[in-house]
DNA sequence: AAGTTCACATACCTTGAGTATGTGAAACGG
DNA sequence: CCGTTTCACATACTCAAGGTATGTGAACTT
């Protein structure tokens, strides 16, 4: 019943990553140690080290695997729909829904900018779920769906909008929040929408 | 040339929290270390924990100064207007430059969240600059400007995304994107205006 | 079967936050 | 004016935790 070492080594390095991911969910970065997280995988502060180069490595790899399943999320809602209109509620729908799971919560939204520093979160933010934000406005605006505008700074706007609401949805203990939520996001979106083209 | 106590007390607090300040922008929370800020003030790391608790309490003393002098800034922008919408419109406008200065840029919207947590974050930020926005709001409401709805979701979409739109600000290179992020703003506010309201 | 690699374990170092206690000058009471 | 108290710090120490240097035994290679 021996082992080949490649198998090993990923099934630690999968062990190494899950229970981090708990951890800096339920605690924040900060109140995580190390050696604990090994400890409870059965192996010692060493093998983090060989896999994840040092505490942050480990968070940085927890970070993108969230940011990556996120992204997947978003990009899952929007696809059945056809008018593009569509896909950009339902991703950023989805976004709010997703965005007050604990994790994402902790990890994505309030630990990941402090600790990997603003640049490096926001990189990684593109290349999951804000990525799909900037595409839709995009195409809304090639469509000719709302006014032609530069996408970079709505993206920015919009982006934040809903990582602060979903931090807040979490908070919140009214369950008609979200729906409100949703409802003056649909508001504000409707703003940009082309004058020929408004509704109610 | 003797002086009295309180003098010197104030004089001691006052010292290590400017110094904290610069250094916590400069650096963030993480890499600053208590005894340099005391000791770049010509005391010990003892003067420091007699006036306050913690290096955390240190760091939520200079995240309250920052924020009221955000807030003050953000009132007094808007206080010369008569229009609710203009008041509203200048308040965003002022938080937007404000925001891309580099002492509230990583105190208050990157470092402060994750060190003193979210609940205790919002809870000072509603003390200070998000209460104008919340309150300006509500005076549109009230006075019919835009539609009737919860203002609390609606202030916390539009926070969010003037806190991220201030992050990416402060990163830009392009020197219209200020100007570009105002305009998608206006846009999007715009959106709330009652349909008797629009402007184009 | 001998040698090499490597996925860890073990032992150690270092930094920095926090604490316990000392001290000397201002405040105060007589 | 003098003894006493207060207090704004300084000094010396503890301890947790991140990081590093090195050892080791089993898997892999030849």
């Amino acid at each position: 019943m021996t082992v080949t070492r490649v198998e090993q080594r990923a099934a630690t390095r999968r062990a190494l990553l899950a229970e981090g991911r708990r951890r800096f969910a339920a605690d924040g970065y900060h109140d995580v140690v190390l050696t604990d997280v090994a400890q409870a995988v059965g192996v010692t502060k060493g093998a983090a080290y060989h896999h994840f180069e040092s505490k942050v490595g480990l968070f940085r790899a927890v970070v993108a695997e969230v940011q990556r399943e996120l992204g997947e999320r978003v990009a899952d809602a929007a696809e059945p729909y056809d008018d593009p209109w569509e896909q950009l509620r339902a991703g950023c729908r989805t976004f709010l829904a997703a965005g007050c799971d604990p994790t994402v919560r902790r990890i994505v939204l309030v630990d990941a900018p402090a600790v990997l520093g603003w640049d490096e979160w926001r990189a990684m933010d593109e290349d999951s779920s804000a990525r799909h934000l900037s595409e839709a406005l995009d195409a809304l605006v090639k469509a000719g769906a709302i006014a032609d505008q530069p996408v970079e700074p709505l993206a920015r706007l919009l982006s934040g909008a809903m990582n602060e609401a979903a931090l807040w949805l979490a908070r919140s203990a009214n369950p008609q929040a979200l729906g409100q939520t949703e409802q003056a996001l649909d508001r504000l979106l409707n703003g940009l929408r082309s004058q020929s083209n408004q509704q109610p």
